[in-house]
DNA sequence: CCCTTTCTTTGACATAAGTCAAATATTTTC
DNA sequence: GAAAATATTTGACTTATGTCAAAGAAAGGG
């Protein structure tokens, strides 16, 4: 069982008085494809829970997107430094389809974990799971030239590759749209 | 102030029983340059705290040894995916000078969690601090060519460049050694 | 359903960085 | 302090990937 699946029950068996609390502090709601949860220099002041439809995290260097993290239902969606540190971030997060989310304000969060020690677990098995997945993302770009790195995400996250368009893949790949055409086309 | 330094005033303010039950649960001890704190296959079943000296983290990647870690006075040091999911991880860490250390075991450390509501707050503080971390290099990894990869750490760790050789240097910074010694030649 | 916009492919060329090999330089060890 | 081991530099060449440009394909809006 890995990681996810192990913080997924443990949000499962949290008691019944937990879970009320946080749906009793978050709030549902409805976004257009192309909207922003967040903008750039704004403070990521609340959480993004994903009931349905995609989401993508980038920021802008030099004037061109560079994707970092694409959401599919259930992820958690927010702009990590920027929500921990509560300073102005540098990343977007964009919805790429029309999407459903729950909106936990950080704040709130705080509150709640203060009152439940399991949410204050919960919140470090959380950062634990992302510390995990930047190291294999960059252990990726230690030990992977770009085809490698295509190849790895057609294994394992088949899903990016079935609905996200090319320049966003590549972005997120660290390679050129025209690089990863040329990829496509060779395998 | 920077996350660290808040982390740092967190920990200096615990109450002395806290304290008390983190020396007591931990031991200090001297290593040589070159041993290996940590193998590769190993669960990371403890955390070194540096008193002294320089270590780093690395694995074996197609024979080649690739650092993604430097520590000196003050770091943490352990292999954070063995460590969190207490399974056999596939780094070394290893001496780059004679150090000492205090080893705190993971079940320990786990146990005093349980104790001291505190401890799990500054848990969570240090995988968010590891995370940002991450980012950070990923970022630099999205961002900058080895040049500016060079120049940035010059600017922002320079003792790395003082103290560590260029072999160690050039795999940290995700390039070939003779790559390393022309950047340097050049600028 | 057509028009516009966005996305993807392809070609020609430029550039950053890697590899292999050998020469120096520096450090460590006996 | 000499020999051995380790670290660094330099040269010649290869390769992966980027950039610019243009054409073709697909998708979305009115």
């Amino acid at each position: 069982m890995n990681y996810l699946d192990t913080i997924q029950q443990y949000i499962n068996n949290l008691p019944h008085e937990v879970h009320q609390a946080l749906n009793g502090a978050s709030v549902i709601r409805h976004y257009k494809k192309g909207d922003l949860l967040l903008k750039q220099g704004e403070v990521c002041q609340r959480s993004f829970h994903l009931h349905s439809g995609i989401a993508r995290k980038y920021y802008l260097n030099d004037g061109k997107e560079i994707t970092t993290e694409i959401y599919f239902k259930n992820d958690l969606a927010l702009s990590f430094e920027s929500y921990v540190l509560q300073t102005p971030g540098h990343e977007y997060i964009e919805a790429l389809s029309d999407l459903d989310a729950s909106i936990m304000p950080f704040q709130a969060f705080r509150a709640l974990r203060k009152k439940f020690p399991a949410l204050m677990e919960l919140d470090v098995m959380l950062s634990e799971y992302y510390a995990i997945w930047l190291e294999q993302r960059l252990f990726q770009f230690y030990t992977l030239d770009a085809t490698l790195r295509y190849k790895a995400m057609l294994e394992k996250s088949p899903q990016l590759v079935q609905f996200i368009p090319l320049t966003i893949l590549a972005s997120y790949l660290g390679i050129s749209l025209e690089t990863l055409s040329r990829i496509r086309a060779k395998i």
